[in-house]
DNA sequence: GCGTTTCCATACACCCTTGCATGGAAACCT
DNA sequence: AGGTTTCCATGCAAGGGTGTATGGAAACGC
């Protein structure tokens, strides 16, 4: 919700100078905050417009199909979830706490949009290999937190997947504003983790 | 000899119009076949027929519409994930062991159905509901075989949702037919959950 | 001012998919 | 055998979603 609200509002405010007539980043916005919202399924050219208070024309005058739509909707998230992995765990401490650092941050965001995303996924295979390719990069990144944790490098790699997959599991199976995990909960984990 | 013709002819004619015959129970088996294969956007009564080599009419016969076909199926789903989970786990042995054997089971079974599933129930609100109560259930049944195996109640119940989520998590990440975790991995990681 | 560019509305034609209605062929009963 | 039930094919109507063509209104350049 925060990710959604500050990637949507911040835009707006970059595109203040044009007042009534929409940009192709809105429309690009509109769509992302639609598709966490509401599922892949509600991404269509008519209800997008009607959320926008305008006519199918618009998005037809700035996208050349909703192929091309998607596609681009899928970059941005890219680019935000690897920017987002780079910068806040590159403001993270470094060495073994930065395990809990990087879950409590990771567990705790909402992540309906990339459930919605995972749920493309699952019958778009054009969608299932970028997201293949984004979970390989943050299985990566995680397999060296591990090891500068002190885990041993064989082990690491195994566990930073287990880990990831924890995370990814987590968006798949909780209710959007339950959340469940504790600061406790994350130390004993993370405690664990590096054992 | 007229009389042998007929029965032999007739025995065959009836072999072969049982065979080409539908039942209710072959359709939802084909559609559980194409939504793990295929997602759930491939679940549409005319490509469902074709892959039956049989016409929409008979959809229509067996089933109201497509939304009582698409609760069949998930109540179907349902049934099997709950009878595996009570049978194998009854069958595998208790106490700290029952840990491992069952993330060895879970972690390498093929849950391309579960992943489709899953992809329905983030634009769909009563598929959501359903996968809810499921893994609710699990998760309670996650929590019991973790205090058996002697981890503290109150640790339990996190760490078996932590777990839960791992083993979603894995469906909704790996690629169908590479399986990564091996048995060192499994009990490295089993040690580490019932300490 | 006037033409050009930018952005959007409206209308239309076109799938795709669903659901129903009808008919027919085979099996089943008696 | 004749009638009924079971199962499926075919044709048709309707709705929803897409993409395009056309026109118009506002901003922009000169």
């Amino acid at each position: 919700m925060d990710f959604v609200n500050t990637l949507v509002y911040g835009r707006v405010m970059d595109e203040q100078a044009t007042r009534d007539r929409l940009t192709r980043t809105a429309w690009l916005d509109h769509g992302l905050r639609i598709l966490a919202r509401q599922g892949a399924a509600a991404l269509k050219v008519g209800d997008l417009a009607a959320g926008l208070n305008v006519s199918r024309g618009s998005f037809y005058w700035h996208f050349k199909d909703i192929g091309e739509f998607r596609l681009q909707l899928l970059e941005r998230w890219q680019e935000r979830t690897t920017d987002q992995v780079l910068e806040q765990t590159d403001a993270s401490t470094t060495g073994a706490a930065r395990l809990t650092h990087l879950m409590k941050l990771a567990f705790n965001e909402d992540r309906s949009l990339d459930r919605s995303i995972r749920g493309m996924a699952s019958s778009d295979k054009a969608v299932a290999k970028m997201v293949a390719s984004v979970d390989a990069r943050r299985i990566a990144y995680m397999a060296n937190v591990l090891t500068e944790a002190g885990v041993e490098s064989r082990r690491a790699l195994s566990r930073a997947e287990f880990l990831y997959w924890a995370y990814i599991g987590q968006s798949a199976v909780m209710h959007p504003q339950h959340d469940s995990m504790t600061e406790g909960d994350i130390d004993d984990l993370s405690a664990l983790f590096t054992r």
